[in-house]
DNA sequence: GTCTATAAGTGGATAGAC
DNA sequence: GTCTATCCACTTATAGAC
C-alpha cells in the first residue's frame, strides 16, 4: 500500500476537489482536471473508471467517519461534538463540496448514500423528542458547525461553532428535551 | 400586459421551475423541458433567449422581493420576520432551488446577484455586532426560516420555524444586540 | 408562435501505440 | 502509466418554412 511508485491518484484527487469547488461537479470537465495536471483526459482513465468515480472517491472517507460516528452509542451533545471535530479536522472541504452541490450529487450512488447517513445522524440528534421544534434545532445544530465549510477561509472559530451548535441544540433555561 | 392570449411562458417557467428542483439547473435539459411541455426545443427559444434566461427569469421575482426587504429600515427581528413571510407565501421553491445548485447558479449573474443580497440581509441582521457569535447566530436565524423550501412538503409549521428563528437570533436571557 | 432541420461545440469514454 | 486519435451522444443555439 505504501510502496507505490507515483501519487497521481491523489493528485487527480486534489485537483478535482480544488476544481469542483471552484465551478461544481458538473462545470468542471475531464479535460479541465487534465489540463490543471498538465496529463491527457485517457490517462484520468487509468486510475478512475468514469467522472463519477472521482467524486466518489472524494466522498468516501467522509461516508466512512460518518458510519463511525453512527456507530457510537453516545447522546446528542457528544454526538454533535463529535461531528464538529470531523468537520474541523478533515473534511470542511468536502462537506462544503456536498452542500454547493446537492442537486448534481443526488444522482450519485455515493452522493444520495450520504444524504441518508446526513438523515440518520440528524435523527440520533433530536434523541427522542420528534416534535417540530426539537427537529428544526437538531438540523441548524448541524449546520451551525458546518457552515463555515470552504469559503475562503474559516470565518466562525470552531470552538464558538460549536458551543452556539450545543445551546441551539438544546437552549440553557429549558432543560433538554429529556421529558416525555 | 393582462391581455396576452397565450400563457407558455408561464408554463415554461412553471416546467423548468419543476424540472430543475428534481435533477438540478444543469442536470436538466432544453429537450427535457420542450418535452414536458409537448413542443419543441425552438418554441422555448422564442420566449426566452438562453437557458440562463430562463433560470434567470425564476430568480427575478425573489431578487425584487429581497431589495424591497433591504430598503426597509427595520431592525433585526422585524427583518427576520418579513424574511420568512416572503419564503412562506411565495418563494420557497426558488429558494430551494438557489440552495441545491449554488455552484451551478454562482456562474450565473442573477445567482451572483442573490448571493450578495442574502449577505446583505446578513449584515442587516447581525445589526451592530460584529462578534463570531452574533454572525453565526445570524446566519443560523436565515437558514431556520427557509430550511423547509421545498422538499416535498412542510416540515416545521412555519410559526414554530419563526420562532426558533428569533430565539437563535437572540436567545432569551442576553438582551438583544441592542448596545452598540 | 411553433415547427423541421441543422449547425457548432462539448461532454464522457474507449482503442491501441508506446 | 501516459499518450494520440477517435467515437458518439447530447448540448445550446440558429435559420428559415409554415
Amino acid at each position: 500500500m505504501a510502496g507505490r511508485r507515483t501519487d497521481t491518484r491523489e493528485r487527480i484527487q486534489r485537483v478535482a476537489l480544488e476544481l469542483f469547488a471552484e465551478q461544481g461537479y458538473e462545470g468542471s470537465s475531464l479535460r479541465e482536471i487534465a489540463e490543471r495536471l498538465n496529463v491527457t483526459k485517457a490517462a484520468l482513465y487509468y486510475h478512475f473508471r468514469t467522472k463519477e468515480d472521482i467524486v466518489s472517491s472524494l466522498l468516501e472517507g467522509w461516508g466512512a467517519a460518518l458510519d463511525d460516528l453512527l456507530e457510537r452509542e453516545t447522546g446528542p451533545a457528544e454526538l454533535i461534538t463529535a461531528y464538529a471535530g470531523l468537520v474541523e479536522s478533515r473534511f470542511g472541504p468536502v462537506i462544503g463540496l456536498v452542500q454547493r452541490n446537492t442537486s448534481a450529487l443526488k444522482a450519485i450512488a455515493a452522493g444520495a448514500g450520504l444524504a441518508d447517513r446526513m438523515l440518520r445522524l440528524h435523527e440520533r440528534l433530536r434523541g427522542g423528542s420528534a416534535d417540530p421544534e426539537s427537529d428544526l434545532r437538531a438540523r441548524l445544530a448541524l449546520v451551525a458547525v458546518q457552515l463555515n465549510s470552504a469559503e475562503g477561509g474559516p470565518r466562525t472559530p470552531s470552538d464558538v461553532a460549536l458551543a452556539v451548535a450545543l445551546d441551539v441544540l438544546s437552549p440553557d433555561g429549558k432543560a433538554a428535551g429529556a421529558g416525555t
